[in-house]
DNA sequence: GTCTATAATCCGATAGAC
DNA sequence: GTCTATCGGATTATAGAC
């Protein structure tokens, strides 16, 4: 028990502990700006313990990518087990997407943001990760269902999520005072006069 | 005239030939996956050669992205000359982004979807650059000139060309086979649904 | 499983000759 | 202005004790 009594962590524990660092530093000074010497000086583990649980860096860059875009692919998911029509299902993607903006901006910076290409050099573009592919879905069905006017794909489901997603980025970088759901109306109103028919 | 006839670079020519391979290599690799060895290498100029002309591979790399942003910003300057309304200038705008962004892929890759602030940490949020700016500005005044319904102007911006800021996101990342432009009349006419009075 | 110490490598930048 | 050679430091990853 002394090890527990001087609320040193192990396990799972510590692997979690070292996830949750890493997200926070890489979404704050970038995957490059961030060494592992920094994950283990804040985590307050050995670089031993790191590199027991995680293969590399780059591996554990890519456990937390992949585990945050499974995290926002249920609860899209959820969203469209709940909503039937393209456009309370648009509404509720946007709305998930901007409160998640507010109650964890790292997790959107590191991967909605981020340039994973650049250090995740195998996974493929975020684009055709299964959240986007989602939300393309959902435009294509509106279309055949007559609730969207019928237009390419593509250029539907840019111009439904594009606004929502430039708003994101610009909460981001500090350019937006008010939080993001204040303009989530005005916005969602924006991309279904869209793509409306 | 040996150094000539040996067809060796130098001067301004030289300066420029590494501003080129830069731009080549931080779009293609990133920044911090591209030594300066690497530049050295493939513009076939020495290290010190470099040096001499360019403080810190940070400065190298800020000085591309202003000289890049300036030439975006003329080009913007000389639409909003030519055009009077609302529609006319947000087209030719994304007219202009989307002939960029197939002819010089790499400038479009590395001045709008690179993340400066990673190596530039000083350099203010591209958000608040001037080419930004004034895009935002068409759009406020379309809504003073009753073109553009009255909304909150950073929603009417990210409307208006948000979409097409993912369509050149998604034809950089491989995702659209067809070239920009054939998309653009699509797009133009979302964007202006959107803000349409 | 976790630790410390260190190996092996690479990078940005400088020095000094020409 | 341009070159080559090299320094000092930081980084990722490993070795081996506990």
């Amino acid at each position: 028990m002394t090890a527990m009594a001087r609320k040193q962590i192990r396990g799972e524990a510590l692997r979690e502990r070292v996830l949750d660092i890493a997200l926070e530093l890489f979404s704050k000074q970038g995957y490059f700006n961030t060494s592992i010497h920094d994950i283990r000086r804040q985590a307050q583990v050995s670089i031993g313990a790191i590199y027991h649980h995680f293969e590399s860096k780059e591996a554990l860059a890519r456990g937390l990518y992949l585990q945050l875009l499974d995290r926002i692919d249920a609860e899209i998911d959820a969203i469209l087990m709940e909503q039937e029509r393209c456009l309370a299902r648009s509404r509720a993607v946007v709305s998930l997407l901007f409160e998640l903006t507010e109650a964890e901006p790292q997790v959107m910076q590191f991967v909605l943001l981020a340039k994973h290409s650049e250090y995740l050099p195998d996974e493929p573009p975020i684009c055709s990760s299964s959240p986007f592919v989602r939300m393309r879905q959902v435009l294509e069905e509106g279309i055949v269902a007559g609730e969207v006017r019928q237009m390419e794909p593509w250029v539907a489901a840019t111009a439904m999520f594009g606004g929502a997603m430039r708003m994101m980025n610009l909460r981001l970088d500090g350019a937006l005072q008010k939080p993001l759901p204040s303009y989530l109306d005005e916005v969602v109103e924006c991309g279904w006069r869209a793509v409306l028919t």
